[in-house]
DNA sequence: GGAAGTCAAGTCTCG
DNA sequence: CGAGACTTGACTTCC
């Protein structure tokens, strides 16, 4: 099992930067996209040093990259990516990415999914220039008042997707909209694997499983030759239901991995605002644990 | 230099 | 009907 976080480390004070739209220029993105991708090698080296063998990829990496207006950083950038790709390899990191909230594969609006696929292929782009597999984890999208027809669309538009997209897209359960069995259902008909996010199952329950029941279903959606992956995280107190807290409460994760004892083994993507801060006493409690076994 | 306002995009819920 | 939540606050303007 192995841990990570998402998008920036606190303790480096790595960042993700950008411009504005109306600033952008190719010259100007590929100057950001340089020292975005600087700071995601410090991080893989950071996390290496440090045990971390996750890192989520910020969907900002090539500010507008799935836009014209970025210009061609597939060729200007090609050996930053490359040696960026090559600390991933050197390092043993598992990178991944998190496409954002306006991916929405299942609109009833043409130029929604033409958007979402445009910045799909724009991430699977610069894994690909990494040289790197990183998985593309997404959710379903809306529910639009007529839920069937809304996965319908999903799976039809998932199955149409370019080799590149579909190889490393990864489907999550969410706390709205789809729940783990809706998930599950998804991940059957389009052949591709699950995300399990218990903190999301804990809000919008799967109903008909139980989380143990939902975490194995997961898990079995991936290849035998990928290791899964969880997302895990615990409530901010005192905010909406759904955000996420600073830090992750060891016990309860100790509690979870017990859960899963005689499941095969998956990695835990940790999403909480402190970020690596959150994963350092996780891993301590699992070396530990290691240690004793 | 710091504070405030703004930023590509979609969808949903809450107050 | 606006704000806030989600990938991740960061950039720009104004004082």
């Amino acid at each position: 099992m192995r841990l990570g976080y998402a998008c920036m480390n606190t303790t480096l004070g790595t960042k993700s930067r950008t411009c504005r739209l109306a600033n952008a220029t190719p010259e100007r993105v590929a100057e950001l996209a340089r020292e975005n991708l600087a700071d995601a090698r410090r991080m893989a080296q950071w996390n290496a040093e440090h045990g971390i063998g996750l890192l989520r990829l910020t969907s900002g990496m090539v500010p507008f990259g799935g836009l014209p207006v970025s210009g061609d950083w597939r060729e200007a950038l090609a050996e930053d990516f490359a040696a960026t790709g090559d600390v991933f390899r050197e390092t043993g990191m598992r990178v991944s990415t998190h496409p954002g909230q306006y991916v929405v594969l299942n609109s009833p609006k043409a130029h929604v999914v033409e958007a979402a696929i445009k910045d799909l292929e724009y991430h699977a782009d610069f894994l690909e220039a990494m040289g790197v597999n990183g998985d593309m984890v997404i959710h379903l999208g809306g529910a639009y008042g007529e839920k069937e027809a809304a996965l319908d669309r999903f799976v039809e538009t998932a199955l149409a997707l370019p080799e590149k997209v579909r190889r490393r897209l990864v489907l999550e359960n969410d706390d709205v909209t789809w729940n783990a069995v809706e998930v599950l259902e998804a991940a059957r008909r389009t052949r591709l694997p699950m995300v399990f996010d218990p903190f999301h199952d804990s809000i919008l329950a799967s109903g008909s499983l139980t989380p143990h029941q939902a975490l194995a279903r997961a898990l079995a959606t991936w290849p035998e030759d990928r290791i899964p992956k969880i997302h895990y995280s615990d409530q901010a107190p005192g905010k909406v239901e759904g955000t996420h807290a600073d830090l992750v409460d060891a016990e309860a994760f100790h509690a979870f991995r017990s859960l899963a004892r005689g499941l095969r083994d998956f990695d835990v993507m940790v999403e909480a605002k402190h970020k690596e801060l959150a994963v350092l006493p996780l891993l301590a409690a699992l070396q530990e644990a290691r240690a004793e076994a």
